[in-house]
DNA sequence: TATTAGCACTCACACGTTGAGAGTGCTAAT
DNA sequence: ATTAGCACTCTCAACGTGTGAGTGCTAATA
């Protein structure tokens, strides 16, 4: 379908408009990547592949701009071949500057998403670890006030999770350490989804409601668990403010609102630390799914504890992205989390 | 310096102003405020109002535009005169929807923030309860892997906080019970800040460097205080987009600037709540002392654990803002959380 | 047959002009 | 003290106009 020159010259006109946003002519394309082709050649090739859907014209007599399907197949381009990528600078920073913040994963997180965005100037994100697949170690319920219980929820990941609990009875400290020692030797080694599971199961079952202790205990542990997802975090808006690409302020609002709306992110980055896949993915423009996100890319990839991945990390800006550069940012970064974490245990 | 008249004509000047930012001018406010003048009196006033700087002209042959003189005239003058706002649209909704949230004072605050914004259409804003103020209740140590403690901190106001904490040394929980009781016994009632004080006294005293347990109590301790400040809450920035005054992508990017520091808005908020004013307090524009905050105004109040200012809620915007309205809400708003606060005790 | 030179054509954009409208300041009359 | 009248100023939108970049097509060329 595509012969090697095609791709070659779609490749860098792709490349040329993510450097410069204005849309690339024929003549500049000669002339800066020295084809041993005239324009007019040039010319018919770029026509091709307009047909094609790859390239689109904002208007006659302008250049051609790389449409979601030109920046698809730029993406993959890349990915199947080597490149190379020279963000030494960027690691060292994140390295060196980050590597003492062991024990608050969202510290960590957050402070990764401003450098994230600081050295890719697009928004960066991150979501914490989802605290379903993570691994129930303990709990440790504390007495507050009258009738509030605070509670901690210890992991083996390393995640320690609080919580004031409302509870409609009045219990003495003595009580609650029954009821948490219930709790440990049941739910010790599951990971969290599965109690959450067990808890709905058991909730019905004779033996729990007729046993106070145990009902209580259970109605307490549903509380913890109450929120599944964990924390996200966006920064670098002022960043994304500085490109071309949101010189319009319609655009402008179009991203804040995305932005606003972080239940849309966190669905999105949650469907990327599902799939299992070792690697940086791209999603482009319109191949994203939700209304709102139309019009940006998501690049990012999963960190993990253990081989398990628990959260994800990334970068959102417009579909003109130096892919390039983003994809091995976040690259290094996830590595770096998961690092971080395998350390830390 | 100012008669009646004057005063009325400059009020009128504003408030149109603030309806609708179009320069003001002279045939506007006869026809409109009905003043038995003729539109050549009212520009005798206004030539007058401006010498003395609380209007302006965008250029020659434009209406009036109040500078922050003008402004700050408008609202000493609103608060000086009764004025009544109808706000229970708003009113009802903060009270039916978030007097649940007792437990959380995160969530409650940012929930308030969020509906702050929605109603005023400016940023909505909230500093939670700063842990300076709050009152040692005790402290609880608990071990987390080799040389990671979770502490967790309760508060006579109810605040509960957590943190993980590095040990350099190997410890029992039998040993952090230990270090905990001494610092219950040691610190109770007295407020973080004073125990921070407290701490720096101590910690070069002779007796506290030869006594290991104490020693290493003092220095977990002061890892938990380390974070003077509270969480700030910021949410409307899309509501903001939708205002003429931000038709600009300049003007995006300074309250984007101003939003992304945010010490700096911690700080203002701050100094709001240590004056100990038990009312809605107005900086406007140029009044602010932060460079990056000029050009906005910020009303704020603050909420009260007891009759002890600990926190502030408020809302900022352009210079041009519904400043009655505004200033009602924000009224509403510290009054709710006061009384959620002293319900939840 | 693939490539290229040449040329007419199109369209966005920047620039200058122009006229309408809104609002002012001043002056003289009330 | 107030007001009618008027000349003046300035913004803004509308309109034309020319320039330049880039195209598609055709005919010549290797």
């Amino acid at each position: 379908m595509l012969n090697e020159r095609d791709k070659e010259v779609l490749c860098a006109i792709v490349q040329s408009y993510i450097n410069n946003p204005d849309p690339v002519g024929s003549r500049f394309i000669t002339k800066k990547y020295a084809f041993s082709l005239s324009p007019a050649s040039i010319r018919n090739i770029m026509f091709d592949l307009e047909e094609m859907g790859f390239l689109r014209q904002p208007h006659t007599s302008a250049g051609r701009v790389p449409t979601d399907k030109g920046y698809r197949f730029y993406v993959d381009y890349l990915c199947s071949h080597e490149h190379q990528c020279d963000n030494r600078a960027f690691f060292y920073e994140i390295t060196r500057e980050l590597e003492s913040i062991k024990n608050d994963i969202d510290i960590l997180l957050s402070e990764t998403t401003k450098r994230l965005s600081n050295f890719s100037h697009y928004l960066g994100v991150a979501l914490s670890p989802k605290a379903g697949s993570a691994t129930f170690n303990r709990i440790k319920l504390l007495k507050h006030r009258r009738n509030h219980v605070v509670t901690v929820l210890f992991t083996d990941e390393g995640l320690v999770r609080n919580k004031v609990v409302d509870v409609d009875f009045d219990l003495t400290q003595r009580d609650l350490n029954r009821i948490a020692s219930y709790l440990n030797s049941e739910f010790y080694g599951y990971n969290l989804n599965e109690i959450r599971t067990k808890i709905v199961r058991e909730m019905s079952e004779e033996k729990i409601l007729c046993d106070t202790l145990i009902s209580r205990a259970i109605r307490i542990c549903r509380e913890v668990l109450s929120s599944p997802y964990g924390n996200i975090f966006i920064s670098g808006f002022t960043e994304v403010l500085g490109l071309p690409d949101f010189s319009d302020v319609e655009k402008i609002k179009e991203i804040s609102r995305a932005m606003e709306d972080k239940h849309l992110i966190i669905k999105l980055l949650d469907k990327f630390s599902e799939s299992a896949k070792d690697e940086v993915q791209v999603v482009i423009g319109s191949e994203n799914s939700l209304a709102g996100m139309k019009g940006f890319s998501i690049v990012a990839a999963t960190y993990k504890e253990g081989s398990m991945p628990v959260g994800s990390v990334g970068v959102i800006g417009p579909t003109r992205m130096d892919y390039s550069k983003t994809i091995a940012m976040v690259d290094i970064v996830s590595r770096f989390i998961t690092k971080v974490i395998a350390d830390g245990s």
